[in-house]
This record gives C-alpha cells, structure tokens and sequence, in this order.
DNA sequence: TAATCTATGACACATTGTGTGTCATAGACG
DNA sequence: CGTCTATGACACACAATGTGTCATAGATTA
C-alpha cells in the first residue's frame, strides 16, 4: 500500500544516476547522457539505468526537469527587482550553461514529442519571473495597463537576441539600459 | 595539373549525397545527418560518402553550407526593405526550418569547434541584409547615425525571442507594428 | 579507338553502442 | 529471522561506426 517507492536503494540510484547526468550534460552536452555513460560515470549497473529511464528520452528529461534555473530574490520594488531578475538572465546566458540548455532542449524538441512537452513546460516556468514582476506592478498602479507579454519581449528579448543568436557576450550595464529605457517609454518616475 | 576535381563522377556523387543530406536534415534532424543514412538515401555506397566526408562534422558543415537561407529582394526605399526583410525572416522563422536550424547548428557548436567556426559565418552571413539596409539608409540620410547593432537587436530581436525562446506563432502584423515602431522612434516621417 | 587512371561500390572485419534476458545476492522491511 | 525486491554481473542479439581490400565501371588522354 504505502510502496511510493520511498526504497533507499531506489532514492539513492536515481539521486546518483541524476547527479551523473547533470555532469554529463554540462561537459559533454546532451548527447552525452546515455545509458552507458550514466552507468559508468555512477558506477551503477547499466541494467540498473535502463531500468528506471527506459528510454534516452526518460533520461533527458528527467536530467533537466531536475535542473536547477537561476531564480533571483525580489524586493518588491519594480526598478531594483527587474534589474536583479535580468543581471540573473544575463548572467546564466553569458557565464552559465542556460544558452546552451535552450539551444539543445529545441533541438530534441523537433523530433521528440516527450522532449517537446518538457521544452514547453520549462519554458513557461522561465518566462514566468518577469509576468510576476510586471503583473504585480501593473496591480500596484506602478505601471500602466500594459500588454504584459509586449513588455516581457521588449525587456528580455534582446538578452536573448544577442546571446542565442548573436552569440554575443552582453556586458552589465546593457540591462540597466534595457530596464531604463523602458521604465522611460512607459513614463515612469525613477 | 587541370584536375581540379572536375571528374563529373565526383560532381555526381557530391550532389546525390548534399541532395539527400538536405533531406535528411529536413525529415529528421541534424542526428539523421550519418553517413549510413546519407548512402541509403542517396544510393550511394557507404564507403564513397566516407571518402568525400571522413567525418560526421564534415557531412554536417556542407549540409549547412549548401543550404539556402532567405533572402528578400530590396527596392532602395526604407520602410519597405524593412518590411520585406523582416517578412521573409518571419516566414522562415514561423514556417520554414530556420528556427531548428539555428536551434541544431548552436547545439552541435557547443561540443565541436569545426560546427563552431561555421556557425559564426552563417550567424555574420545572416546578420548582413539587415545591416546592409540600415548602413544604406543612414549613409542617404534617411535614418540619423544611429548604432546598427543595437537598431538590428530592435528590428529582428522581438521577432527571434518569440519564435526562439517562446516557441509563438508571429502574425504577419507585428512586422508592421516593429517597423513602424522603429521608424517613429527615430522621428522618421513615413 | 585504345591505354591509362581513378572514383566507385561490393565485401569483409573490428569496435562500440543499444536493448533485453537471466539469475544469484545484497539489502530493505515486517 | 524470513520474505520481498532492487541491484549488478554476465550473456546475447543487433545496429551503427569506421576502416581495409579489390575488381570494375567510367573518365581522361594519347
């Protein structure tokens, strides 16, 4: 009755196997999370893999629903909580491995049904930071009734423009510019 | 000395071969670009496609290199090569493979240096048109000296974040909103 | 046309990756 | 302590990858 699978050999399998994979993604990319190679970067059995992922798409996208993307901390404040919210963006796209996590999510996507409901599951709870911020500040009479996801474009569209398709770094100061111009645009009193 | 490899047997065989890896790359993916699948396809011999690409990333540089990306006619006028430009991207984006495309050639970048150099030209090939329009306009006085960077990041970055990132279906209308947007903030009487 | 050269493809072989089946055993649970 | 089950060692089949050999079809040159 209570078997929800709370066996510590199975917790402490799937923590190995996931914290393998993990590794695996960031060194080698998503090509790398196979079977076998989570069996021997784990030292468990191969057997042992396949039998809670049974397929590489089990595996893959277990590996980045377990992931962890940056999240910044919110003051409340629209001007102090935007800027921290993009500096994160910025930062996880320049220094971090979330450029290359999105660019291979799609890529699994086009040919994998599973893979394409996970692309769109995290990319709706990436994209929900900025909503949050912008609704609440619409709620608060600090912005204007505008059209949410307009805004969201404006302010993270060129992040990703410049780093996904440019392949560029985009220094700090950018995103004060970003966020500055469009406070400005909407008439808002810094 | 005039063997500058112009056996018609080889044209034949590189042809046959780039015809079917386009396919591939199209049905399937950038995984399905393999030299099994490309001799298959092709009718060639698995060894003779081997011989013209030794490797995997060799089959998947030409493949990309022989591909046509769009390419929007210019009349001289502003607002219209605009609008045209960013039409076709739109279509290619929206309808066509360029989103995957960019998506697979990102992907393999990150863990092979060869697809890496050939994404930087495609990315600098497909940047050009739009620079090519603004630096016109700016040198016949039409748009004031402007940053052709950071007004390309305007143009095509919202229609890219979207298609992109957010995986949404741009209409047709929004090209217009984005130029005329463009246009206007830059006092450009239309 | 005949002679020469070479790209091709059929075949063989080794290696690696993938997926499944069997089964003794270690470890969890009552 | 007895029962249950997750594990991993081993074996097997099969597909994909990569290379080597060699007869031959087709191209070039004389």
């Amino acid at each position: 009755m209570g078997s929800n699978s709370i066996d510590p050999r199975v917790v402490r399998t799937r923590e190995l196997a996931l914290n393998s994979a993990r590794s695996l993604l960031l060194e080698g990319g998503i090509s790398s999370i196979t079977h076998l190679n989570v069996a021997e970067h784990s030292g468990l059995g191969r057997k042992t893999v396949y039998r809670h992922w049974p397929t590489a798409s089990d595996l893959i996208y277990e590996t980045f629903s377990s992931a962890n993307f940056p999240r910044a901390d919110r003051t409340g404040e629209l001007r102090s909580d935007l800027l921290a919210h993009l500096e994160a963006l910025r930062q996880a796209l320049v220094d971090g491995p979330l450029a290359y996590l999105i660019h291979a999510l799609n890529e699994r996507a086009a040919n994998d049904p599973e893979i394409a409901e996970l692309r769109d599951r995290l990319t709706n709870e990436g994209c929900e930071p900025i909503r949050i911020i912008l609704r609440d500040a619409v709620k608060v009479k600090r912005l204007p009734r505008i059209d949410i996801e307009e805004a969201a474009s404006q302010l993270e569209g060129p992040l990703f423009y410049r780093t996904l398709v440019r392949n560029e770094a985009v220094p700090k100061r950018t995103i004060t510019k970003i966020v500055d111009q469009f406070l400005d645009a909407h008439r808002i009193v810094i």
